[in-house]
DNA sequence: CGTCACCGTCTTAACGTTACACAGCTAGGG
DNA sequence: CCCTAGCTGTGTAACGTTAAGACGGTGACG
């Protein structure tokens, strides 16, 4: 079932169908009508996509590299509000949206190669990911979440580090014996204990940066980093996380007294393990966040406050708009602090520092 | 950067430069080396996708239809489960995943039309949804989950009338006054307090199945359905089913001693309201789930177990494994009354009743 | 009445790939 | 020494669509 088919059907030329599905307005009335009829009594359902996409020479779809298995992307919520915003840009261009999974199999670059998309957006990457390569190779307009920066392809992202240093601030002020909770450090996933960990052996940029920022923090609140433990979770997951948190409140010679967490769900978690031990928010445990969702809000929780949903719109446009600036640093998008009360100092409430 | 430039650059012609790229030991081990070589001197990254599909008659992408914003996918823990299983079997199959969106709009069908996918499965359909029209025009082999069932479509579910029997069954037996948490009953997504509403009047063929099998449960207990308060909800959130069910709580002459929620996310709501006004469990509140998620195992919460990822692995093999059996009532997937101390009874702890 | 502009439709020529059939060439068996 | 089988490489012919430009017809205007 062709256009030359219905053309037949309906006594006009391929060319004409082309157009009566294409450009309406370009055929005339009747004309049409006649030909959609005909197209619907031979139940042809539309242009082939190989076949249009082949001569027009783009696909009009967009793809998501998830440097995660796609269960764990569909689980996390961040994942989660960053493709609604790309998902939303692309209802608008009326662009289909594909996933891209990344299992770390050698079939990865294959899987990127082959990809009929006109476009590509990468989320959670690490430094030295080979499908980076692929994606450079492919040519395509690209654009990273977060990180790694790479020649090539543009760079969507807050300055991590600088947030890390602000609510890692809000956090270990005033403390003792802090502690950190950090995203994993490397594609192993592997649960653990660190203390000090330089935050240089992080390979992903994300969790690198707010290390570095959190060590800042904790330099200027005349901490000594290297003491600081630093629990490193498998997944951002609220049940790891508070597991996690209630040994380390238990097993602590020196009573931990502030947590900076790289998410609001780890926040959480350790939250709900500091609820079961019964110590108290904030004057036993400070506690901050990262993200600003719904569930920080209503628990309290000073954290930053970044839309991914809006960073995932800024991606999608940065490689699909042609008219859109080339996504680079300059164009960061905007985090703020939100001081709330699992932390000292008692600003109003929910007092928002602005900040780049 | 065509096939046929490489081949001129590899002196071959570029036929073998397609054997290369697609059936490796087709060609001798050098003159394969000496075209890969080629390509990657011009920076050619592999067949354009658009004239495989075209000439192969295949695109090597399943599609999603997603009866939701995108954003509710990402968020809803059941379409997260459903999605990962189909993505398991795409990646099993080196298939990529194409999501399409409904948005209620005249798009939807030429997105449905105009998708480049070899197969669809559909989530969540209304059951006159028009786009159920577009996917049998378009004649490519689709499943839906859940319902509603159509000629020409396969179709993947349990048997929700049947569950929601036992589980009412669960939740009812020995209460004097029950109530139901629901799913929407239409596309509007109007919160609302009904009581005994007819099941045939919901518009999505899963919740309509689940209330007949409360009212059957019901009546088996001797209760008048007509008299029972049925909460439908907006979203499958559990913050907006803690809310309402608070209210309902409070409100209630009689009071509320038992509920049968849609879902676990909706039962956690009730239980956390039913902990907020000093409610006992299941003394003074029998309460019942579906889906039986870690949280619901996690806070002892009867309900049904289904496995939404299997039920995902399903529905993509039905489509894409040529031998695969044609998804129908037949090869339903199975569910399971998981027993737990949100209800009375009191078998042994976590016993699951098999059935179907 | 001739000219011009415009409109709707048609003809042509790719877009880049790959299934198929076939042609050399080598090796081994009769 | 011929014949067959297996392996490797090549030519041909689509796959279904659409951009660009050609073409004939109609109506307006001087």
């Amino acid at each position: 079932m062709t256009m030359p088919d219905v053309a037949r059907e309906a006594g006009v030329s391929a060319m004409t169908v082309s157009y009566a599905f294409n450009h309406p307005q370009r055929v005339a009335e009747a004309t049409r009508r006649r030909v959609l009829d005909a197209a619907e009594r031979l139940g042809y359902s539309g242009p082939h996509p190989g076949a249009r996409s082949l001569r027009r020479g783009r696909t009009g779809t967009l793809g998501v590299v998830l440097g995660e298995h796609l269960t764990y992307a569909f689980d996390d919520p961040q994942a989660t509000q960053f493709l609604g915003g790309v998902s939303s840009v692309c209802v608008e261009h009326e662009l289909g949206l594909t996933l891209l999974p990344v299992t770390g199999g050698p079939s990865d670059a294959a899987r990127i190669r082959e990809a009929a998309v006109d476009a590509l957006i990468l989320w959670t990457s690490a430094d030295d990911d080979p499908v980076l390569d692929a994606v450079l190779q492919r040519g395509l307009p690209a654009v990273v979440h977060g990180g790694p920066a790479r020649e090539g392809l543009g760079l969507i992202g807050i300055d991590d580090r600088a947030a890390a240093r602000a609510v890692g601030a809000a956090a270990f002020t005033g403390a003792r014996a802090p502690a950190v909770l950090s995203f994993p450090t490397g594609r192993d996933r592997q649960p653990r204990l660190l203390r000090g960990p330089a935050p240089d052996a992080a390979r992903f940029s994300v969790t690198r940066h707010r290390l570095q920022g959190y060590a800042d923090a904790a330099s200027a609140a005349g901490l000594d980093w290297a003491r600081i433990p630093v629990l490193v979770l498998a997944r951002n997951d609220r049940a790891e996380a508070e597991a996690a948190t209630q040994r380390l409140l238990q097993d602590s010679e020196t009573p931990v007294d502030a947590i900076a967490a790289m998410s609001d769900e780890l926040a959480l978690g350790a939250l709900a393990a500091a609820h079961r031990l019964d110590r108290s928010i904030p004057a036993q445990l400070a506690v901050t966040g990262w993200d600003d969702t719904p569930a920080a809000a209503a628990a309290g929780l000073t954290t930053i406050a970044q839309s991914l949903r809006h960073q995932g719109e800024l991606c999608a446009r940065s490689v699909i708009e042609p008219g859109a600036a080339p996504a680079q640093a300059q164009n960061a998008p905007v985090w703020q602090l939100v001081h709330r009360a699992s932390t000292h100092g008692s600003p109003p409430a929910d007092d928002v520092s602005r900040a780049h």
